[in-house]
RNA sequence: UGGGGAGUCGCCAAGCUGGUUAAGGCACCGGAUUUUGAUUCCGGCAUUCGAGGGUUCGAAUCCUUCCUCCCCAGCCA
């Protein structure tokens, strides 16, 4: 077993079933409903599902988990799979769907009804629900809850055979209508849906509900492991009861699969539900579900956030019981160690401001060579073109400096990163007394990488462009996407807000900026750091080498406060 | 006021079959290295485990009372 992984109840509940002989092996699922597009929290489960069963030598299946008609579709399904696939996981010959096995549910109920331990209902739904009685109160039992074996099997025949309409029957397990956990007051099972199914067609009109298809799915597939979120805690009683019974009527065999519920993931400074994701995209906040903003997977990797960080992400926050909001800065830490170690540096001047170097020859041209990563000298190195016109940013040139600057201003030397010390002379200004230029005299022998250029000490270095040589582009610079920790938290006073209400407006700004040639010469999908900024990425669908678009994923940490 | 869960450093989170100084990560604060104010590197950061009682030579870990928060009354998942 693995020790280097942090330990956490999952593992030690795993550990404890091998050590007992309980399971030989260790099958896990990641069964989501193709009714939506995957965001962070889904990642977390994915990691989670698919870490387990690496780690003890099992398997991890990708299930669709439809058994409702009414907002599933085959393209919901492909991106779900393009997603899991893109976080790094291979789910092999393990894709299953709940509707291949609706034939296998159907007798599942039927045995439930012969054996007295389930019966079709013939109530309305708002007949059911008064009966179901309130927290602390029993429920009634239904009128029809005692009718006969036969004609409960009979009308879920007909049922079956499309014979009523919408809501005229349900087929409800048999157990307690009294009893406090109200997931055990006779669970409906089985529902009537005139709704074409995207793989089913129109071949059934009964569905399963999750309740009932949930457990039956992870018993089909073998799986040991069913982990799912706190919230489906007081469905485990009737998920053992389900199964229990299935196994005692032979239809299958043991060990059965326990289910094992974790915390879901809540992150600052941004919302995970459906509902809310919908309301982003519907209101028109973000361009679409993979807009870089959004905290869905396809925007993350648009974004340019990388599955390694995600799993560092998952591996530092750990897997609890308690409900918990994690710091946004865990996640933008894990992203940037992640991407420290998989993106070439490059250089990109985002706010340029001209610096011409008076005594260098106008037509001249040096070479610098620069590592294309500082602690990976065998990654290489580029050559850049220095000559006597630069770009350099604009943040980098103070004409009055403030105390701690380490950069440009009048009379202070600096160093071009893997160039020149220079030395500012002055500067120009329009008649706003906007600096439109930056002058400089350069140290001929200071040349970096060349005998005696280490002689200078310059107090700071900045990055530069050569303006004849760099490339214009168009830089978003995304920031997150509210403003607050708990985005539509109530205000101090107890005021409901929404969550709309804590909106980022500048969770994109997006600026005309120089790269370097061959930055913007990549393909989509391309990482870098441009030094001194933070990580970037070729944007996955509008990036062209002849229109370069670069999406900053994340900001490099600044220790420079002013 | 029924049932099911959770409360350990600013944010996460180990530990919880009782026994040396309560892991680790993020954040933060130093300090060293650095041609990214990045990275890396050292060092600091809970006499205390929601609160009160109790058991014990000894409790975050056992017992007990209380407090706070979350989930459940879809023919959603």
């Amino acid at each position: 077993m693995d020790t280097t992984l942090p330990s956490n109840f999952i593992r030690n509940e795993i550990e404890s079933d091998l050590a007992a002989g309980r399971y030989a092996t260790v099958v896990t699922r990641f069964p989501p409903e193709p009714n939506g597009y995957l965001h962070f929290g889904h990642a977390k489960s994915i990691i989670l599902n698919f870490e387990m069963a690496k780690t003890y030598g099992g398997r991890c299946h990708l299930r669709f988990d439809d058994t409702n008609p009414e907002k599933e579709s085959e393209a919901f399904a492909r991106s779900i799979e393009e997603a899991v696939a893109w976080l790094g996981y291979d789910w092999g010959e393990h894709r299953y769907y709940a509707s291949d096995t609706f034939e296998t549910m159907y007798r599942c109920a039927e045995v439930l009804i012969e054996r007295g331990l389930a019966y079709v209902d013939s109530q309305t739904a708002e007949q059911i629900r008064a009966q179901r009685g309130t927290l602390t109160e029993p429920g009634q039992e239904s009128p029809f809850r005692n009718r006969s074996r036969e004609e409960s099997l009979e009308l879920f025949r007909r049922m079956r055979a499309g014979e009523f309409p919408n809501g005229a029957h349900v087929v409800r397990a048999k157990i307690d209508m009294a009893h406090p956990n109200l997931n055990l007051r006779d669970p409906v099972i089985y529902r009537i849906r005139h709704v074409p199914h995207y793989r089913t067609g129109t071949a059934w009109c009964i569905y399963p509900t999750y309740t009932f298809a949930h457990p039956i799915e992870d018993a089909i597939e073998g799986v040991t492991h069913s982990l799912c979120t706190l919230e489906f805690e007081d469905q485990r009683p009737f998920y053992d009861w389900l199964l229990e019974a299935l196994a005692e009527a032979g239809l299958f065999s043991r060990p059965l699969p326990r289910q094992i519920e974790f915390a879901r993931l809540n992150l600052e400074y941004t919302v995970l539900s459906k509902r809310k994701l919908i309301e982003l995209v519907e209101q028109g906040v973000v361009t679409g579900w993979d807009d870089p903003r959004m905290p869905t997977l396809a925007g993350a990797r648009r974004r340019g956030y990388c599955p390694e960080g995600f799993r560092l992400f998952v591996e530092r926050t750990g897997i609890a019981k308690a409900e918990s909001w994690i710091d946004y800065t865990v996640f933008e830490e894990a992203q940037r160690d992640a991407l420290n170690e998989i993106a070439p540096r490059r250089i990109a001047v985002l706010e340029p401001l001209e610096l011409v170097l008076t005594n260098f020859p106008p037509e001249a041209v040096e070479w610098c060579d620069a590592p294309n990563h500082p602690q990976k000298p065998e990654w290489g190195t580029r050559r850049l073109p220095l000559t006597q016109r630069l770009w350099i940013e604009r943040e980098d040139f103070m004409e009055v400096p403030v105390k701690g600057f380490k950069r440009l201003s009048p009379g202070a030397e600096v160093r071009l990163r893997y160039g020149f010390v220079i030395r500012c002379t002055g500067c120009e200004k329009d008649a706003n007394g906007r600096v439109t230029r930056v002058f400089a005299e350069y140290y001929p022998d200071s040349k970096s990488g060349t005998p005696g250029a280490d002689a200078y000490k310059p107090k700071g270095a900045i990055h530069w462009l050569c303006a004849k040589h760099a490339v214009a582009a168009e830089a978003r610079l995304y920031d997150r996407l509210f403003t607050q920790p708990i985005p539509g938290a109530p205000g101090p006073d107890g005021t409901p807000r929404s969550f709309l209400d804590d909106l980022n407006p500048n969770a994109l700004t997006t600026v005309k900026v120089f790269v370097e040639p061959d930055a913007a010469a990549a393909p989509p999908e391309t990482r870098f750091q441009f030094e001194r900024h933070g990580y970037f990425v070729t944007d996955r669908f509008d990036h062209r080498p002849d229109a370069p678009v670069f999406n900053r994923t994340v900001a490099l940490k600044s220790g420079w406060k002013r």
